[in-house]
DNA sequence: CTCCTGGACTTAAAGGTTTTCGGAAACGTA
DNA sequence: TACGTTTCCGAAAACCTTTAAGTCCAGGAG
């Protein structure tokens, strides 16, 4: 821990010019001649002069940080959308301030407050489920996106996956490989997100004059739902040659069911997926078809509009970004594997 | 986004003091009669005024803001230990600005430079391994705390879990159910990880008297690696009767592979895993018996020694934290299961 | 009456930077 | 010499808040 910090009036004083000159050439304005920019220049490189963001940001009004807001302890879908907003602002360029509400309002406001006095340019909000949720408030004086999660507001700008349009292109993937007697398992209903994918899946049947294996089973988003639906799924209606899964865990406890009850994935049941959860995605056998939602590309794509927002160019609405299959093993056709 | 927001100027127009007395008022110090504290709040709750954290900073010098550098995007090891620190800086009195350098020191160095203009009280570093680090920088203006990974220089402050003492914890464990045939299968021994708990499972076992089955079988930190390791240790020693493995991903492989070859867990074979993450460790099945490195109390304890150091007392040296042995099916008693 | 005390409030400075505007020097031109 | 132009630099205001120091007044003591 060294001792003060340099301030720009001690790098004029060392180069011995003003501070509007020093300024000047620290910024790289004009009117300064080249010969005092290079002492001035030499001068900041001495001391290792930084300029005070807070003294900047209070002149200007601007203080290149944003906040996050989110609700996803986890980091499920956080950690993408900063990535992703870290690479839209540029390495350095832009600061992210981070705030984890825990799902709970009350919290929520006070981050809120905090942020706004710390002047952030903009806000980020990031929602812990594709369910619409409440405005974060109205009136506040910074620009808003919210991602992942919209905002119920429509004059809002959200982000979200097209949960729709991924579990169509899972089923006619499916559908692709000659498979025509098939299930769907996923979360709870109270999930927008559940209820969007079976409505995908639903599409995609109808779409191909295909009827649905069965009902929709809906339980919890865990391995140990796919493990029991396995086995009422097998019990019920043994002749099904494939499975759209709401998620990865409830796709790797489905195989796990399946495995035990001596049927083999994917030649006698392919499954599909959904999260592209790498530790369940890859490392378990076989590797699993899944949808990847792209979150990193929203979260990039959320900040690039979160910037245009900030310079008065907001869109606002709900905008809808296209996920990705990851085609793995637990779809191959038979005989591939 | 409404127009321009209200300053003290404004508050303390709106009720006809001076800035000084709106100040004071604001900031509950006394000399200030109660009425006008009175009238000076409700000018305040009209106009929503929210003191701008950047002028107060720049008086004070205290931004009330630390700087999270991180090198691990997955947040594996950030997140527990921001959530801790938010914990240990009380909700909403300190933000967190957060930077991942993706283990680029190019880009770290860039971040740093970002977070110093920004004035920040302290900073947390944390590692992406256990693996000692350079020190962030010498001579740097704010105090420095590592977490998890820590720093090379004894004179930093930082906290990493005691991942000898676990592993010993772990293997006792297996002893106490009766186990004497104890394997080791962990990830690369470039990890001090590696090696720590390698340390702890030889240091039980010759405190115990009990020779070591077989050799420490180094491989990767992976599920397949973990199957992969079964077969050859039940091909070379049949006869083992429990494993400590150096991470849940590898257990979680480990015990797939025994049950393909027809052995059972817990059974005929014990199983300990490592890092208590939830995907892995309660959802397989037998959930596993694994180690908590109870990251959240490292980061929550990192933060709190943060602001003894912003406060002066800095505590430098490598501290160990104690883990956690978290008892699950994957190591119940025969019959109990 | 004067002097003092203390309460309630105001004035002004400070913190570090950017920016506008004015000034000074140098130089060329009439 | 007087004047205009260009080039470079400096003074000062502005951003918003906190706080030390100062002002003013009422009331009590002498």
């Amino acid at each position: 821990m060294a001792g003060k910090r340099a301030t720009i009036n001690d790098v004029a004083s060392l180069a011995g010019v003003s501070i509007a000159t020093a300024s000047k050439a620290l910024n790289g304005r004009q009117d300064v001649r080249a010969a005092t920019r290079e002492r001035v220049l030499a001068a900041a490189a001495e001391l290792s002069f930084q300029p005070n963001a807070l003294a900047r940001g209070l002149l200007s009004g601007q203080t290149r940080t944003v906040g996050l807001l989110t609700s996803d302890s986890v980091g499920r879908f956080g950690i993408p959308v900063l990535l992703g907003a870290e690479d839209a602002f540029g390495a350095g360029e832009m600061a992210v301030l981070l705030c984890d509400a825990r799902g709970d309002a009350i919290r929520e406001q006070h981050h809120l407050r905090a942020l706004l006095s710390r002047r952030v340019d903009g806000l980020i909000v990031v929602g812990e489920s594709t369910n619409p949720r409440p405005s974060v408030s109205k009136d506040l004086p910074v620009p808003v996106v919210y991602a992942y999660g919209p905002s119920e507001d429509p004059s809002d700008v959200s982000f979200v996956p097209d949960d729709v349009g991924a579990a169509a292109m899972a089923v006619n993937h499916l559908l692709a490989l000659g498979r025509r007697r098939i299930a769907h398992i996923t979360g709870p209903s109270h999930y927008k997100a559940a209820r969007d994918r079976e409505e995908g899946f639903h599409r995609a049947l109808a779409e191909a004059g295909v009827a649905q294996a069965g009902q929709t089973m809906s339980g919890v988003w865990s391995q140990r739902w796919g493990r029991h639906a396995a086995e009422m799924l097998l019990m019920a209606d043994p002749g099904i040659d494939a499975v759209f899964c709401g998620s990865d865990q409830i796709a790797a406890g489905f195989v796990e069911g399946v495995r035990e009850r001596g049927r083999r994935v994917p030649d006698d049941i392919a499954v599909v997926g959904y999260d592209n959860w790498e530790v369940l995605s890859t490392e378990t056998r076989p590797a699993l078809t899944t949808v990847d939602m792209n979150l990193e590309v929203l979260g990039r794509t959320a900040a690039q509009h979160l910037f245009a927002a900030i310079d008065g160019k907001a869109t606002p609405g709900i905008h809808t970004l296209p996920c990705q299959l990851v085609i793995r093993d637990s779809t191959s056709p038979p005989g591939v594997s």
